[in-house]
DNA sequence: GAACAATAATTGTATATACAAATATATGTT
DNA sequence: AACATATATTTGTATATACAATTATTGTTC
């Protein structure tokens, strides 16, 4: 981890910029991690937390404004994300009966099934990136983002 | 900063899971306020890095391949990069002369001027977002940081 | 010094993401 | 019922990013 290879000055870095830089430089790293982790299944990031939102919802559907809401992205990308995650008989979609506005997604087997595999890469995935904290370091860690 | 909006399953999140979310969470909540900050100077973060990059250098030309390794992103984006840069005035780009597969790359008065407003409007940013936490929690944070 | 490899940058293409506008359906008001 | 408003999703467009292929220049070797 290099703070200094994205700032190099003659003055030392003020330590709130640089707690920010040191953040940016590492989500890069383990994001790099995660999606070589995720290549094999085809899906990204983002549609691999759709599948796990849905997952999440025990065989309830879920609509759109649902998932976008779990989401971290926004909405437009939902409709496109969702598409993809069709294409590949990850879920399936159908226009909610009662209100024909809304639309239902549910997992499919084929989906949970894949998505067990990608929780085993993501497991290993992220013991590699916290293979160097110990369990009260991680706990440290998340007291502390709890507070931002 | 809520863990359980991406995954919602009846069995607890395990640390690891919970802290690589956290995580992605937060970044997402970062990058959106530094985005926010850096919009009424219609640059991206990564063009802002380019920018500091650039000011580090005192004086001295970067070529592209010495930007890019500074970079988290990767090279094909550099050249494009620095074209955006190039329109708004804020860098010059001139072939090396005693190696001319070499571009290089300084800063601009106009750019330096930019640069320093976006200084201060970053280090507003930057104690919006760390606002909650103390001088030593972030030393904390910087440690663990380093650990990864 | 011609042929090949290495380096530096650019371009093409596909996909991802952000923002705004548009469409479709439902609800509330007079 | 006609109208405006709210809700849910989709589409268009611009920009960002990733990966591979290409071009231009330089360095090396026989």
């Amino acid at each position: 981890m290099d703070v200094e290879k994205i700032i190099k000055t003659e003055k030392e870095i003020p330590l709130k910029s640089r707690t920010i830089i040191h953040f940016m430089l590492l989500y890069a790293k383990i994001n790099e991690k995660i999606s070589t982790m995720l290549k094999p299944f085809e899906v990204s990031l983002q549609q691999f937390n759709v599948l796990r939102i849905l997952r999440g919802q025990n065989g309830k559907a879920a609509n759109l404004s649902t998932l976008n809401e779990r989401m971290v992205t926004k909405m437009s990308n939902t409709t496109r994300l969702v598409d993809k995650l069709l294409l590949k008989g990850y879920v399936h979609r159908q226009t909610c009966p009662t209100n024909r506005r809304k639309i239902e997604i549910t997992i499919t087997e084929l989906g949970n099934r894949q998505l067990e595999q990608m929780d085993r890469a993501m497991k290993d995935a992220e013991d590699t990136i916290l293979q160097n904290l110990s369990h009260k370091e991680l706990e440290q860690l998340n007291v502390l983002f709890n507070k931002f």
